[in-house]
DNA sequence: GTGCTTGCAAAGAGTTTGCACCGTC
DNA sequence: GACGGTGCAAACTCTTTGCAAGCAC
């Protein structure tokens, strides 16, 4: 039955706090090398497999999205859900206030008989400042 | 102004072809190497770098969407355009037959003054069978 | 003190690329 | 015959893993 502010059961070390901050921080999902980096400028010895071994450590609260650079990104799941529109010439990202699907998966659910756990969009295109 | 059916300005060889028909018939969006084994069938000194140099040489007729596994996904774009049902248990890819995105476009692009041109859109969860 | 976590190094998976030969146009 | 396409092998990027030392509880 314990369960601490952010990271429930799990051991609380220098490393875990600052990637956990980091992605508080963070406006938009990060790669790992982006959450290294950041948190790297704090803890100098950090590696980036104890990043990639903490977003599998604390999957319950964080979301993995690969987008098709290849790259996953990752993201607080206590962050509003959120999509973003990429754009593909300053690869700029703008969140999504709304989820666009709330509406629709009870319909896709039903007539597709499939439990969904959750779902992925990422729309592409040009930004303002990019037209 | 030269326009095949299939390919536009390319050469026509044994393997793109191969390739293409592959694409034609599958029912959902092929990995590299699910496109490889099944154009292995019938030229068997098929490699996989082909398909890769394909991919990339006939990326104005097909789709490219990476998956939450890491892995990509060829579909040719003549193909309606779908978004699947991906079960996290046995992996299997259902079809959703309506975009219903399509409706949410125009309202998502003007509230953020982006120009839409691709959208990429996956859900995950547990199918009938699965559940 | 026990067991999870880390740093380091090496391995893996998926994808890309250099090069010489081959096939299409 | 020229030029793009292919096979082969090696390289590259992102991610994962084995191991011994370190740290939290």
């Amino acid at each position: 039955m314990s369960k601490n502010q952010n990271v429930s059961d799990y051991k609380s070390t220098k490393q875990r706090n600052k990637i956990i901050q980091v992605l508080q921080d963070a406006k938009r999902p990060l790669t790992a090398e982006e959450i290294y980096l950041l948190v790297k400028d704090e803890l100098p010895s950090v590696v980036i497999s104890t990043i990639y071994r903490n977003m599998e450590a604390l999957k319950n609260i964080i979301v993995k999205t690969v987008y098709n650079d290849g790259k996953a990104r990752y993201a607080l799941t206590k962050e509003k859900h959120t999509h973003n529109l990429i754009c593909l010439k300053c690869t700029k990202i703008i969140a999504i206030e709304k989820c666009p699907l709330e509406a629709l998966e009870k319909n896709l659910s039903e007539q597709n008989s499939f439990e969904i756990l959750e779902h992925k969009l990422e729309i592409y295109g040009h930004c303002k400042d990019c037209r």
